[in-house]
DNA sequence: AGGTTATCTGCAATCGTTCTCAGTAACGAT
DNA sequence: ATCGTTACTGAGAACGATTGCAGATAACCT
């Protein structure tokens, strides 16, 4: 029933389907009004596996993100919609920080999507060429690959981040600084590391390795990482968590323990949320516009792509901003800080 | 170059396309090993588009839902993506809630997708016909459009979570109940309504109509509605907020205002957040499902498709519940409520 | 009227698969 | 040697659109 093809239209309207096509294709020909009519009285609509196998382009545009549920990934995919234009639609494909799904997905993706945008797993992909193989346009979002440089991207400033928030703690008079990191073979868990160490190198903190926890950017992971910061016998006065999920379950943890932010321990997390305010405390955090990002990779996209292939790779970085709320605060007295280190 | 064809895997081996064709549909062919060793260093991939073009089927499922920033659909999406199986992916639109990207999505999903999980905007599309002329396979979750029951779909008892709220908030004391609800032209938006009518009814409880605020589900939209509510002349003593991005708004307005919850208005939100018991004080909600709800709508989708699309329609319903936090309280002395009014 | 453009048209090839159909080879049974 | 069965193979027609080419029509000029 719904299969009507422009054979139909053709010869309802009596002529061969090469004017239909011409006619779906703006170009001016005979009997518009009735090709028209026939169009909308027999409901026809150009099948896209047809002309996908003609012209070789889909229309579509994937984006690959780790985890959908994750508000920032989720405003770069509304980023990356808002400026996909007319003619092309998203394909979002969530690994669910899978490195097996993330493969699957980007072998099965060839030849249904024009493009990729996407934030990869790891940095450690099997070779330069694993992406490269398919073929695929890529832009990288948020993270990179080992051979990144080849593709498009679009990164933050994660060390400049880092070494805000730390240099924040730093200047309240934190000394003791614990930072819950994400995955180091992650573009933005090892840049963040960079940061908050240079921060500290920068004024002669030297920091107890006990104060570094690799964690995976989970809400579960935070939570652990930030027990484990509890049972340090110095525990730190501050605490530099590196994304938002972990930051929630650092707080979680904290919450479950009792333990009071700001006056016992302040915290600073990466990446805004949009409830950060109605925390107790309101969550102070490194910010920065995720949704330009996602725009940003999305032009970056089309323009290649409307280059037909041919632009070389841009590089492109957002900025991060300090946004001050109530969950920093000076440390305790240095009292007590010596006395626990006395007791130590 | 990276156009190699089933055609130059043929000519590689030695036979023709179709004992390529027939080995990569998994018939046993004689010579199984060169032709893998070809396929491997040829890096040939089967053509999507011949595919669909050959098959009818394109192996992808849309899921089309209003807001992907709202936490709710975002576990829609991962819901539906955990069951979408091996040999099909999950193609996301995100409508922004506009009614005319709606109907752009959907027309243009028409021959790229098999079927379509959605959430429309509004109940009123127009006419029955609206989505039956696409001849798409349609699942709907969370909200149904008139001609709804045409379709599958998983909803949630709306009415039932409304009602327990405003039971619960009954059964404290209260007598005073606002609710900021959502568009009544969307399923959720009617029947929590309904829900919350049907509680005040069943007590016998007048409200009066000041009470009852239409918003629209956006965070912007519950802020402005609390404000609304706190200026009337005998404001509520407890609010029913219809889902979460309005709670979140209504916080921030009663945040802003400087108003205590629990002590001087009592919250209840529709639906999770992860964030909930972070806030100050813990939100207590109506809970339900969003993973289920989008798994099992997959599940149903699936199920139509496997069977050539010849199931008749079938009609799921996930269940709520209520989460007991903080938010809630004893409503204020009827002494305090009423110099409230005096002093206006 | 005849010639020259300028437009528009239909034929047919093409995109990369799948699938039907007819055909071949191997092998055991008669 | 013939037959039937099994197990595979290749040729070629689809699927529904786009597009180069050449032919047809109309429009304009001299």
């Amino acid at each position: 029933m719904s299969t009507v093809t422009i054979t139909d239209v053709a010869k309802r309207v009596g002529v061969s389907v090469a004017t239909i096509s011409r006619y779906l294709s703006g170009f001016t020909v005979r009997n518009q009004e009735q090709i028209r009519e026939a169009i909308i009285e027999l409901n026809y609509r150009p099948s896209a596996a047809a002309r996908n196998l003609k012209s070789g382009r889909t229309g579509i545009i994937a984006i690959v993100v780790p985890d959908i549920t994750n508000p920032f990934f989720a405003s770069i995919v509304e980023g990356a919609e808002s400026a996909v234009g007319e003619d092309r639609m998203i394909l979002l494909v969530n690994t669910g920080d899978s490195r097996e799904r993330e493969e699957k997905a980007l072998s099965q993706l060839f030849g249904r999507v024009d493009g990729v945008i996407m934030a990869p797993l790891t940095e450690d992909e099997q070779g330069p060429s694993f992406f490269s193989q398919f073929g695929l346009p890529i832009v990288f979002v948020d993270r990179v690959t080992k051979d990144g440089e080849k593709f498009s991207s679009v990164l933050t400033d994660n060390a400049k981040g880092a070494q805000i928030a730390t240099d924040y703690l730093i200047s309240q008079g934190h000394r003791k600084i614990a930072m819950i990191g994400g995955p180091c073979s992650t573009t933005p868990g090892k840049k963040r590391a960079d940061g908050y160490r240079a921060a500290l190198t920068k004024h002669e903190i030297t920091s107890s390795e006990e104060y570094f926890i690799e964690s995976d950017f989970s809400e579960a992971g935070g939570y652990a990482a930030m027990c484990r910061l509890l049972e340090i016998d110095a525990p730190p006065t501050a605490v530099f968590v590196a994304n938002n999920l972990m930051t929630m379950g650092a707080l979680h943890a904290l919450r479950d323990r009792g333990v009071s932010v700001p006056s016992e321990i302040s915290i600073i997390g990466f990446d805004d949320l949009e409830f950060a305010e109605l925390i107790n405390p309101p969550l102070t955090v490194i910010a920065r516009d995720a949704r330009l990002q996602g725009s940003q990779a999305m032009d970056l996209m089309i323009k290649h792509l409307n280059n037909g292939g041919a632009t070389p790779p841009e590089h492109s970085m957002v900025d991060v901003q300090l946004v001050e709320r109530g969950s920093c605060a000076l440390p305790r007295e240095s009292q007590k800080i010596r006395s626990n280190k006395i007791s130590h």
